[in-house]
RNA sequence: GGAGAGUUGGCAGAGUGGUUGAAUGCGGCGGUCUUGAAAACCGUUGACGGUGCAAGCUGUCCCGGGGUUCGAAUCCCUGACUCUCCGCCA
């Protein structure tokens, strides 16, 4: 959510910011309800600051065993007015919460302005010693390789729940899971996060509170008996972590760590990407969660994706990192770093992880705040995610690039001691 | 799933429908005393909104949402959560 005082004192900011962003500009709406609810909010209030006045008169007569049946009786019309102010008051607010809902945060001054993905620009990139972008031996995809040694099985995949559903067999599911333990301890012990295991559900309020909540609800799996939804990723239930809580600023930074499993609709995709592990509907992330002072956020941006690329750099992965247009960033998003791994097969790259910084737009959705020691006042904090990372895009990348000539797959070194074993095939 | 009890400030814990934004204790902050600290004593200590240059004035908030009333932390309805007991269960 941006910050209504905000938004009143520079419209026009507001506006080429959500221009930038391809969305739809209501401000001017909204302004308009704002002026209208603090019009009535002050009729309302002098009515109010009466009624308590008035209230507390009735007390003392009644005190002293006098009528008071006079007051009562005008201040029942008075009781009235305020009834029907009120509800008009809560209508507007309504209105403007919904709005207020609607509006995607506006894009930091460094991102570069675009339409689209295309206009993204190249932050920097990382490739391993040796190599290169050419195919060396006719290098297959990643489906064949699953095939070939059934350790990834798609089509039953399909059958049991739908495609988009992948099976992860023998030593494929093994891989899988070293590669969870491994990230998970390397952020834990190298980057000093603490782990969190949360749940798969949240309830409507956690799904507001990180931005998936109105406008990606059709993207979002939802169990409706209960009104939860299945989370997307671990951002939605670590960041709801402190949801509402004033937190004390010498606990900030608070760094958390935490493997899920995310689920994904992908409405309205099909048959983009979709081979494979390229576009699926549930599959495991391990991801990062900061709650910052804002005046760290930035730099703990940089900091988040450093340690996204920490675990390339051991797994030997070629990536790039891209600086998302303002065209391409997502809702809640100020500004955002994209890590794509390479694909000898598909000759492309995969963006597996998307570093964030939310800026307040998180904290102000979930009212999460921080009291300042200096002058105890009560602000609220920055929020970051990233991805450290997910697995699904990865594992085409650390299968692909690690196939062997005779079409063996080498395990990356520092998997070994999590899989027990060092190739497959 | 059934039955009962509960939810009040950072925490603990009072609160006959009428100066209760809320006693009291702990904690926090400031001070007196002290060479310093502890103890003791005194004072202070919520959030959000409106208005104002400001001092200030003012409204709302006692789990959430409705309602009764001139007036609700207090009464009624409803939802969420917590605890105890029973049933079921990995």
């Amino acid at each position: 959510m941006l910050d209504l005082k905000f938004i009143r004192e520079n419209p026009e900011i507001v506006k080429q910011g959500l221009l930038n962003k391809n969305e739809k500009v209501t401000i001017d709406e909204l302004l308009a309800l704002d002026l209208e609810r603090r019009n009535k909010l002050q009729t309302v209030e002098e009515l109010k600051a009466k009624r308590n006045k008035v209230s507390q008169e009735v007390a003392q007569l009644k005190k002293t065993g006098q009528n008071a049946d006079h007051i009562i009786a005008e201040m029942k019309t008075v009781s009235d007015e305020i009834k029907n102010l009120d509800d008009s008051v809560r209508i507007v607010e309504e209105k403007m919460n919904e709005l207020l809902a609607w509006t995607c945060n506006l894009p930091h001054d460094s991102v570069p302005v675009g339409k689209s993905a295309a206009e993204n620009v190249e932050y920097r990139n990382w490739l391993p010693e040796g190599f290169t972008f050419e195919n060396k031996f006719d290098q297959i995809d990643h489906v064949e390789l699953g095939k070939k040694h059934n350790i990834l099985d798609f089509e039953r995949g399909a059958k049991i729940s739908g495609s988009g559903f992948p099976v992860y067999v023998g030593k494929g599911a093994t891989l899988e899971r070293a590669l969870i333990n491994f990230m998970l301890d390397f952020h834990i012990n190298k980057h000093n996060y603490k782990e969190i295991m949360p749940p798969f559900l949240v309830n409507r309020e956690s799904m507001k509170g990180t931005g998936q909540i109105p406008k990606m609800e059709e993207d979002m799996y939802h169990c409706e008996k209960d009104d939860l939804f299945p989370i997307p990723t671990a951002e939605v239930p670590i960041t709801n972590l402190h949801r509402g809580e004033i937190l004390n600023d010498e606990e900030l930074p608070i760094n958390y760590v935490g493997y899920s499993a995310c689920f994904r609709r992908e409405a309205g995709s099909y048959g983009k990407d979709s081979k494979g592990f390229l576009r699926v509907h549930q599959f495991n992330k391990v991801e990062m969660v900061k709650f910052v002072k804002p005046e760290t956020s930035y730099a703990e941006l940089e900091n988040l994706v450093t340690d996204a690329e920490d675990i390339l750099k051991a797994l030997n992965v070629p990536y790039r990192i891209l600086t998302l247009c303002t065209g391409d960033l997502s809702f809640s998003a100020a500004k955002c770093y994209d890590i794509e791994t390479w694909s000898p097969a598909e000759n492309k790259w995969l963006e597996a992880s998307s570093c964030s910084n939310f800026e307040a737009f998180q904290a102000r959705r979930a009212n999460i705040r921080y009291r300042k020691s200096e002058d105890k006042k009560v602000e609220f904090i920055h929020t970051l995610n990233g991805s450290g990372l997910a697995t699904s895009r990865l594992m085409v990348s650390i299968l692909e690039n690690n196939q062997t000539e005779d079409g063996r797959i080498i395990v990356p070194e520092v998997l070994r001691k999590y899989t027990g074993f060092d190739i497959i095939g």
